[in-house]
DNA sequence: CGCAAATGCTTGACGTGTCAAGTAGTTTGC
DNA sequence: GCAAACTACTTGACACGTCAAGCATTTGCG
């Protein structure tokens, strides 16, 4: 915090940072951008809705999804409020356990993330893949889990699919 | 948008995409907190302060500022707002054109960002680059620079130096 | 010149996330 | 078998970013 500590960026650190931020910044930006325009829905919705339809019986208490869709249980509540009100989403108390909620993918929610999930998938296509070789891809791969265990070390593998 | 394109992802394409993906939500985020536990301040306030500290005078208007610092003008203004507040900058209206505001690092301001950045660097050393080979931070260089062409074609190299 | 269009910035309403509290149900320990 | 502690979720107030006006100034052009 004082002073000049003896580890500064040199130059080629701060050209790779500089890139890296441009992405971190962008790339997610752009992908919330494409949901919002061809679904209307924003990125951790699509999360939520992805989840939910990979899970057995489209089902998953409210606890776990929150995990799953990385976000805390206070921003699922809300979010589930608008995929229920959407009607994409169903909220039941779990009968093994009162205090729990069961969420559960409607048929109509089915069909949303359905008609989502190609057009994302091939937008994620175009701004990570297909600007790298393929041996840049698998270095990205090993790169991503580095930077990826250090930043969240007890993350469990967020999971499954998504897009 | 509708059925199955040609172009799914793979098993290794997936890996690659869920590491990635942790790192596009978990690396702004633990820097965005670093910032707030030292310094009291978001990554976007610490970019502008960083980006006026560079600049000649010390000084910029608003709109490059914004550019800059990569929000936009709505953006700015209320942040601007709020540091000048903190005493931090001063703003002042544009004697070569009465439309423009420039904005201007206070003796506060610098010190304020003189204190801060040293921590900043560090943690971006340590989880960006630490955890890298010599190699791969090469290798990410140009997978950076790669995509973020790609996701953001003409954004103007975001300048100078920062954290 | 003079007025319409463009530019630069600010403002306020709105949506969404966070944090702190609140409610309900369940487990623990005596 | 009951009270205290804990767990699961929800709610409401607040902070911040976006978007659409709004205002002031400058530029372009007849």
């Amino acid at each position: 915090m004082d002073a000049q500590q003896p580890r500064w960026l040199t130059d080629e650190e701060m050209q790779t940072w500089l890139a890296l931020a441009r992405v971190l910044i962008r790339l997610p930006a752009a992908l919330d951008d494409q949901l919002q325009r061809d679904a209307g829905i924003s990125h951790f919705e699509y999360q939520v809705l992805a989840m939910l339809s990979g899970a057995p019986e489209r089902t998953l208490r409210m606890s776990a999804l929150a995990v799953f869709a990385g976000g805390s249980a206070s921003r699922l509540s809300h979010v589930a409020g608008r995929l229920e009100r959407a009607g994409w989403v169903r909220r039941t108390p779990d009968p093994a356990d009162g205090r729990g909620t069961l969420a559960t993918l409607t048929d109509a929610g089915w069909e949303k993330i359905a008609a989502t999930a190609p057009g994302h998938v091939e937008t994620v296509r175009a701004l990570v893949f297909d600007p790298l070789t393929r041996v840049q891809q698998r270095q990205l791969g090993d790169i991503g889990r580095r930077i990826a265990r250090t930043v969240d070390p007890d993350g469990s593998d967020l999971d499954s699919f998504s897009g």
